[in-house]
DNA sequence: TAGATTGTTAATCGATTAACAATC
DNA sequence: TAGATTGTTAATCGATTAACAATC
């Protein structure tokens, strides 16, 4: 009954990424040391919670007075979160979306390579596009396994996302990022990320409209009546 | 030093938002009545959790018996939520993403109407353009208001993200989509959604590594040393 | 009635923060 | 040395779960 948590810490996993990508400014700014002070401020938390992760990653190279090294600490978090390769991602389903994330150059691009697109539609396909060409999903799985891809990106229709999400893991991909509506649930041999624009735009007029609910009405404390 | 939590009783809400979700297809199966179990069940937490939510949400439906009124329900979730007129959205920045957006058919076309982009390349503008016009940035704020427009999609180049921010604030816009890489903290009086596509496919990636390394080396417990 | 389910209170759990001894 | 900052332990906080009396 208790709810499946896949991956133990998930949030520490995930201020270890934020520091690193601070720490990555802090040295390009030219700085040699941080205190536990300023990470907490650059990332909205407080010192305490700083030092508690990296305490809790066995990352113990603070100095009493002096603070921490900002390289040490990147080769640190680098070593517990596996220095990256190139990824290698295919993007499944090409309508807007896949197609969007196709050409986006948010992707650092020397950091993600996206290898190819995978569709249904015969007039989408076109193995010969350049810089990615996009196949017919049956060639999913061989493709998969022929270049090695771990990370998929799922932009199918609603009605299809069960089914090529159970082709992905199949094919042996181990993450997915998913932006059908549809939430699916990680699981420890295929983790999922589940970004649905839907509902975050949905919850968003919520938000809004419950903002202005509370401003009409400001009996704090529990909901309006 | 408490890191800010500028909407009360955020994962309530976020909750409330999925039983309506639920509900609604429940209510399209034809149920009438639901129990705690069933809508704990469809939205993977304990019935505990719901009963719990509802009681806070001061809906006291139940019957001991036979469980809550799938229409009742509803109403009340709408009550506090705010029963949603059609949402009239702005998409500022008109690159790979905010195009994408604009044509994206995953917003139910019926509760939400993006009602024009606004850009800064001249080679972008056209106010002619159906079904969306493309504005200059420069008309945001008078349009903005002309058109009551509480929403808007923020899909800007990293480096123009704080100004453009700070001009829907100004312009009267109360909810944001934020789809650059730079995270906004949310205040009373903008709400901001953060959406880094970025940042979820690397932390993907390490969950992946991370995950694989746990299995090569399971000592459970604590981070691989 | 007997059985099942709610609404609520108390217990548990986990995550964050405060505090502080150690020490550079 | 005196002052400042770490690493860690204890306290706090909030959210979830368990339990159960009320009752349909």
């Amino acid at each position: 009954m208790k709810r499946e948590d896949p991956v133990p810490q998930k949030e520490l996993i995930h201020r270890l990424v934020r520091y690193k990508n601070i720490l990555t400014k802090f040295k390009a700014l030219g700085l040699s040391r941080v205190f536990s002070d300023n990470l907490g401020d650059a990332d909205g938390i407080s010192a305490a919670l700083v030092r508690k992760d990296l305490s809790q990653a066995r990352i113990t190279l603070g100095n009493k007075r002096g603070g921490y090294p900002v390289e040490g600490l990147l080769n640190a978090i680098d070593a517990i979160l596996g220095a990256q390769l190139k990824q290698r991602v295919v993007i499944v389903g090409c309508g807007k979306i896949g197609t969007a994330l196709m050409n986006y150059s948010g992707f650092a691009t020397d950091q993600v390579q996206i290898l190819a697109g995978f569709d249904n539609h015969p007039e989408r396909i076109n193995p010969g596009a350049a810089p990615v060409p996009i196949l017919p999903l049956s060639q999913l799985a061989d493709f998969v396994k022929e270049h090695d891809v771990q990370v998929a990106v799922l932009a199918v229709p609603e009605e299809a996302a069960a089914d090529v999400l159970d082709r992905l893991a199949a094919a042996g991909i181990r993450g997915v990022l998913n932006f059908t509506p549809v939430s699916f649930k990680a699981n420890p041999i295929l983790f999922v990320q589940n970004i649905n624009i839907a509902f975050e735009m949905e919850n968003l007029f919520y938000y809004v409209r419950f903002a202005q609910q509370r401003v009409a009405e400001p009996k704090n404390g529990a909901l309006p009546s």
